[in-house]
DNA sequence: AATGCATCCAACCGCTCCGAT
DNA sequence: TATCGGAGCGGTTGGATGCAT
């Protein structure tokens, strides 16, 4: 039967978003929602399928999102994390707030997979990776897999987790288990000791909700106008957009509060994230 | 200073999942 | 129950940037 594409490839725009096209998006987002992704290019004034939008929304425009590097206690959850799920990154991303699936995926690809290599372990399986080809008792040395471990070459050095650190990255803040956070370790015969069948920190991070949708900056209804005019938006300080939308910056002496977005988006940012 | 290589990351593609009919 | 369509997910790509020579 062959399915319709997302969207048509004629008079779609792809490649990198413009200034103008995220105001638009955003102006669009905040004072409407996305009710349906597939209508918000058209509705937004945007020569985008609506995928596009969904992804550049989620990815960089969300006002929630952290910028910049993984911490080491982010870097040790999603090790921990993948240990358990694999590659299913949106499930790693919501339990560390303010990350997309992307950001841990292409973090995971560029940072982590190559530190875990370089340590002597297997990304995929989390198993040594000397093992695969031997039994060779060259392993018989514990290698805990933690964020400081993997910063330096010193893969053999035994490190304590840092469970508390781990804890703070943690969707709600809270800390489900103090201790089990950290403790994917390899042990001797190779397999993953981190008892994470039973671990209850993993049966809790399975067992909580991801953030559910309802932020309020989703069902933000301000009288933002789509005028082609941006004016009515305004960046804080602490929104984490970076340089490619510095343009929000320029409109600060509005303020956010009088929008009733601050509340909005103060309270997803300290919500554990920070 | 110029060039080539390596790395990073935003964005796209195709697939799967799931709800509606 | 089968089909359809939209949303979301994971893999991959390619341009931009940084670094080494």
């Amino acid at each position: 039967m062959g399915r319709q594409p997302c969207c048509d490839k004629l008079g779609v725009k792809r490649g990198p978003w413009t200034a103008e096209e995220d105001r638009k998006l955003i102006s669009f987002i905040l004072s409407n929602g996305h009710c349906c992704w597939r209508a918000v290019p058209k509705l937004a004034g945007l020569l985008r399928c609506g995928k596009s939008c969904r992804l550049r929304w989620t990815n960089y425009l969300r006002p929630d999102l952290k910028r910049g590097l993984l911490t080491d206690a982010e870097e040790q959850v999603v090790i921990d994390l993948h240990a358990k799920l694999g590659n299913r990154w949106s499930k790693i991303a919501a339990k560390l707030p303010g990350r997309t699936d992307n950001e841990i995926k292409n973090h995971w690809n560029t940072h982590i997979k190559k530190k875990l290599i370089k340590m002597g372990i297997d990304p995929v399986t989390h198993e040594p990776l000397d093992r695969k080809t031997s039994n060779s008792p060259a392993t018989t040395s514990q290698s805990v897999v933690t964020a400081d471990s993997t910063k330096s070459d010193e893969a053999t050095k035994q490190q304590s987790p840092q469970s508390d650190a781990v804890g703070d990255v943690l969707a709600d803040g809270s800390s489900p288990t103090e201790s089990s956070a950290t403790n994917t370790t390899v042990s001797t015969g190779g397999s993953i000791s981190s008892s994470h069948d039973q671990d209850p920190l993993v049966k809790w991070l399975l067992e909580v909700d991801p953030p559910t949708g309802d932020e309020p900056w989703l069902n933000f209804t301000g009288s933002v106008e789509v005028d082609g005019e941006f004016s009515s938006i305004a960046a804080g300080p602490e929104l984490p957009w970076d340089g490619a939308t510095d343009w929000l910056l320029d409109y600060q002496d509005f303020g956010l509060g009088d929008l009733g977005l601050v509340d909005g988006y103060m309270i997803n940012s300290s919500n554990g994230a920070n």
